[in-house]
DNA sequence: GCCGTTCTGGACCGACTGGTTCAGAATGTC
DNA sequence: GACATTCTGAACCAGTCGGTCCAGAACGGC
């Protein structure tokens, strides 16, 4: 009975985040994100809420995805390593098309401080999932808690940093060099 | 002979400056700046060329109002106080209006990124300016010269990382503590 | 074939966008 | 007073925004 549903909402969603991440929120308009999405006007309406619902689960899967990076690192490195190779990964593989579009929380905090606190405030609160597993990476790596704490808020400062740097077009070079002066002093700090 | 000129171009630049500093670009409204800038709309357009032009002498004002913060820390500081003091100013006084509002260069780099080069570029080169402010200081403090470049490119990573962190409503000792892990590393690393 | 569902395309909406134009009020000098 | 200039308010423009609606095509199970 009935047409069966065509398109995997996953997919869908997919395709609007990479618009998102690109643009920002405001920039993205409904028809260009119909275009990459690669669905009809009433369509979405009828799978989605609105633009800013759309946009809000984007978020949570950039998040989600952002985690699960760390995670595999951690899986086939020392925690210390995990974080680097974490830092060296997200800003984009030499060869990776998303190169230099930092990353979409960082840019979303920025682009509604002011302007939607909703939006602000669920970014913010993403950055900080992020920010607790690096402290949980840390105190594996034998980090006293509060260490680890004071440690792992520095680094989500220089993530923030990388994220902004990476979208001035800084050569590839430059953006190695912050993540090896941020390791060198990491490791004196830890060890 | 004729009405004289009324308003100070500098003093209606400074209240769009406020507008675009708070909101960003996309989100300030012309008639929103009208509104904030207290002047009509036909008088706007004798004035100025557009809302972009108007946006583009915000961004110079602002970057210029920066270094003075630097250079006038400078004058009572040591070399690395004055950093130090340079950026526990620029986080915005605890009495400031103006706090959590970061730095309008920073949030044009990542509005305008994949939206507007120009834009992006305008102002990543006006980090660029201040970035140099920061390695004269360094070479001041006795710095070997390539170090000093390498410090400052961090140092401008803490900045841009601390602008983001301003924007996430983070409480002021939290952010106070970012500065303070960070001057322990650079103090280890210019001794 | 029929029926229920999914999906599309396009027309349409009101609201707002940045920008232009102009008549006329305000303010001065002579 | 006349005159030059500055500034205002409002009307107006085309274009875009996010969002709604609906007729009908596409598809599948019965």
């Amino acid at each position: 009975m009935a047409r069966p549903v065509e398109f995997e909402r996953s997919l869908i969603l997919d395709r609007a985040l990479l618009l998102f991440w690109r643009k920002g929120y405001q920039a993205s308009s409904l028809t260009e994100l119909l275009e990459a999405m690669e669905i009809s006007r009433s369509s979405f309406y009828a799978s989605f809420k609105d633009k800013r619902s759309l946009f809000l689960e984007c978020l949570d899967m950039f998040a989600a995805r952002t985690r699960d990076i760390l995670l595999r690192a951690r899986a086939d490195h020392t925690p210390l390593d995990a974080l680097r190779v974490f830092f060296e990964r997200s800003l984009g593989g030499s060869r990776g098309s998303k190169t230099g579009w930092g990353c979409m929380l960082v840019s979303t905090v920025l682009e509604m401080a002011g302007v939607d606190d909703e939006l602000n405030d669920r970014s913010s609160k993403l950055l900080g999932t992020i920010q607790a597993a690096f402290e949980d990476c840390l105190r594996d790596a034998g980090c006293a808690p509060e260490r680890a704490a004071e440690l792992a808020a520095f680094l989500m400062l220089v993530n923030e940093g990388l994220r902004v740097s990476s979208r001035r077009r800084l050569s590839r070079r430059q953006q190695l060099g912050h993540i090896e002066t941020t390791f060198r002093f990491l490791r004196s700090a830890v060890a």
